[in-house]
RNA sequence: GGGCCGUUAGCUCAGUAGGCAGAGCGGCUGAUUCUUAAUCAGUAGGUUGCAGGUUCGACUCCUGCACGGCCCA
C-alpha cells in the first residue's frame, strides 16, 4: 500500500519542523502567473536570459527530474504550467539538497527566480529561491494515463481536476456559461432574484419532490421541485423582468441527463408572450455558445449540431399525428393506449395526460438541432396560457437539442379561475395515485386573484447546454461533485481509523 | 426495477486447463549541471472488492452481497 508512503511523507514534515522549517506556512507573495509569464517571455530566444527580472511563481509540482546537481521540474497553477530550474551552484549546497530531499511530486510550492530559455527553447524560471507552501502526503494518480476509474472521478474530482485539464476546463466553461447568462440578463433589464428552497407545497412541475421535516414546525417540508410559483409572485407584486439561477431537486432517477440536484435557470416577462421569449431564448443561448465555442455549429457525441439562427420551430401535435399517425387531441385514449401497447411502451399511469407525454417520448429523439417544439395540449400543460386559435392547446414550446429538453417556456396562465381548475385536475390525477401531479397551492391562487400581468416565461437547464458544449456524454460529467452512493467502508471506518493512526504517532 | 460488463500495488493495466501474483508510472537508495513520459543501476510495495461454496489447492469455477459503468424501463 502507498500507506508506506504516506508515512514516509508524515516523517518527512517532522524532520522539516526539526530543522525549523515550517511545511505548512501561512502565505505566500505569488506575483506572477505561470501563463503571463509564458506569454510574456515567449519570444526570447533559446537559451537567452533574463537575469534582471524577478519572478515569483507559486503552484502544484508536477514533476521532478533530477540531474545530479540540478533538476527541472514543473509547476502548475490555474493559469498554466511552467518549468522551473535549480542548480546547486545558484541556491547552495544545504537549499538544494533540502530541495531533492523534501520536494516531492504534488508539494505546493512558492519560487523567486528570473526567465531564460533552454537549449531546446522551453520557456523557464530559472530558480533562485524556494520555499515549501503545503506537502502532500498522498500520491497522486499516474501522470501519463491520468484517473480513468469513474467511481473514484466521481467520489474524488479533485484527482480529476489535477489529472486532467480537460476536466477542469470543463468544469470552467460551466461557470463562465453561467456569469455570461447572467450578464446577457443582466444587460436587458432582468433583475435576479431568490425564491425560497424549503416549501410546504412544491409546484411549477411535474416531480417528485425530497422530503424533510422541520423541527421549529414540526411539519414535513420539501426541497423545491421549481422557482416558477414564487417568480410569479414577484411578478403579481410589481417586478417586470426577473430571473433566478439555483438548484432544483427532484427525486428521482439518475441518467446520463438527469441528476437529482440540477441546476435551472428561469426567468419572466411581463408584458410578453411564448413568441418573445423563443426569440430570446434563440438570442441568449446562440449567444453563449458563440461566445464559449467561437462558433455557431459543433460536434456533440460525434453528430453536428448547428446553432445557427432562427431554430426550426414543430407544432407537437402536427408532428405526432405524422411520425406516429395519432391524434392526441381527437383520438380515444383507448386508441393511445393501444398504440402503446403495440410499442411495448405502456406508461405506469394511464391518465391521458400520460398517454400524450409517453408518446411524445417516442418522438423526442428526433431532433438532432435545436427545434422549438410548440402548443402542447392543455391536459399535459397546466401553468400555460390557452392558444387563442385553439382551446385545446397552449402557448407553450420545449426547446429539443440533440433529443434532451433544454428549456420549457409559455405564455403564463394569470387568470385565476382556470388557473385553480387546473390545479383540480391535478388534484383528481394525485388521488388516483400520480405522486408527480402539482400540488394545489391556495397562496398562488390567491395571488393571481390580485392580478398577474401578461407574462412570458422561461427554464432553462443549463446543464445539458454544458453538456452539448463540452461534449460530455453524462450530466455527472460537468457536475463537480455529483451524487455517489456513500462508500462505507472508505466515508467512514477506514478514514476514521486512519485519522486515529495519524494522532497515535503524531503523540510520539 | 431488469439485462450486460467491471472491481488485481497509490495510479494505468497484464495474468493462469485451477498450481509460488506481474509490468509501467509513482516511492525509496545511488549515479547524473539543458531535462521534458529524462536516462541508468538497485530496492520496497498485494487480505486479487466483501462473504460463503466446490477443490489437495481459487485471482481464476459457482452462489450471494457491495460499489461502479453502459443499455433498457
Amino acid at each position: 500500500m502507498s500507506e508506506e508512503t504516506r508515512r514516509q511523507r508524515l516523517e518527512e514534515i517532522k524532520e522539516l519542523r526539526n530543522k525549523g522549517i515550517e511545511p505548512f506556512p501561512l502565505r505566500f507573495r505569488k506575483v506572477h502567473n505561470t501563463g503571463t509569464v509564458l506569454e510574456e517571455y515567449a519570444s526570447l530566444e533559446a537559451s537567452q536570459t533574463k537575469e534582471d527580472e524577478e519572478l515569483s511563481l507559486a503552484g502544484r509540482v508536477m514533476a521532478i527530474r533530477h540531474h545530479g546537481k540540478s533538476s527541472f521540474f514543473t509547476i502548475r497553477d490555474e493559469s498554466g504550467t511552467i518549468q522551473a530550474y535549480i542548480r546547486k551552484d545558484k541556491v547552495g549546497d544545504d537549499s538544494f539538497q533540502l530541495f531533492k530531499k523534501y520536494v516531492n511530486i504534488g508539494d505546493f510550492i512558492g519560487i523567486a527566480g528570473f526567465p531564460f530559455k533552454t537549449h531546446t527553447g522551453e520557456t523557464s524560471v530559472f530558480v533562485k529561491e524556494f520555499l515549501i507552501l503545503s506537502k502532500s502526503i498522498r500520491t497522486l494518480p499516474e501522470k501519463w494515463h491520468g484517473l480513468k476509474d469513474k467511481e473514484t472521478i466521481y467520489r474524488q474530482r479533485y484527482l480529476e481536476m489535477i489529472s486532467d485539464e480537460g476536466a477542469l476546463n470543463r468544469l470552467k466553461t460551466r461557470f463562465r456559461m453561467i456569469s455570461l447568462v447572467r450578464r446577457f440578463l443582466e444587460d436587458r433589464g432582468f433583475v435576479e432574484v431568490e425564491t425560497p428552497v424549503l416549501q410546504f407545497t412544491t409546484g411549477g412541475a411535474s416531480a417528485r419532490p425530497f422530503a424533510t421535516k422541520i423541527n421549529v414546525f414540526d411539519k414535513d417540508i420539501f426541497l423545491r421541485i421549481s422557482e416558477e410559483l414564487y417568480l410569479k409572485r414577484y411578478l403579481v407584486g410589481g417586478f417586470e423582468r426577473i430571473f433566478e439561477i439555483g438548484k432544483n431537486f427532484r427525486n428521482e432517477g439518475i441518467s446520463y441527463k438527469h441528476h437529482p440536484e440540477f441546476l435551472m435557470m428561469e426567468l419572466y416577462q411581463a408584458y410578453a408572450d411564448y413568441e418573445d421569449i423563443m426569440l430570446l431564448t434563440e438570442e441568449m443561448i446562440s449567444e453563449v455558445v458563440k461566445e464559449l465555442t467561437g462558433s455557431c455549429k459543433l460536434v456533440y457525441q460525434g453528430q453536428e449540431i448547428d446553432f445557427t439562427r432562427p431554430w426550426k420551430r414543430v407544432v407537437m401535435t402536427d408532428y405526432i399525428k405524422d411520425k406516429l399517425g395519432i391524434d392526441i387531441l381527437e383520438d380515444s385514449n383507448e386508441r393511445l393506449l393501444e398504440f402503446l401497447k403495440e410499442h411495448d411502451a405502456v406508461p405506469d399511469m394511464r391518465e391521458r395526460g400520460h398517454l400524450i407525454e409517453k408518446l411524445w417520448d417516442m418522438v423526442e429523439d428526433d431532433f438532432q438541432n435545436p427545434t422549438f417544439v410548440m402548443d402542447h395540449p392543455v391536459i399535459i400543460s397546466p401553468l400555460a396560457k390557452q392558444h387563442p386559435e385553439d382551446e385545446r392547446v397552449t402557448q407553450r414550446f420545449e426547446l429539443i437539442i440533440s433529443g434532451m429538453e433544454c428549456a420549457n417556456a409559455f405564455s403564463e396562465l394569470n387568470d385565476p379561475v382556470e388557473q385553480k381548475k387546473r390545479f383540480l385536475h391535478q388534484a383528481g390525477l394525485r388521488e388516483a395515485g400520480d405522486a408527480e401531479a402539482h400540488m394545489m397551492d391556495q397562496d398562488f391562487i390567491r395571488a393571481l386573484e390580485f392580478g398577474m400581468p401578461p407574462t412570458g416565461g422561461l427554464g432553462i437547464g443549463w446543464e445539458r447546454i454544458v453538456m452539448i458544449l463540452t461534449d460530455s456524454s453524462s450530466i455527472r460529467d460537468i457536475i463537480a461533485f455529483p451524487l455517489v452512493r456513500p462508500d462505507v467502508q472508505t466515508d467512514s471506518d477506514e478514514e476514521i481509523m486512519q485519522c486515529e493512526e495519524d494522532q497515535d504517532e503524531s503523540l510520539r
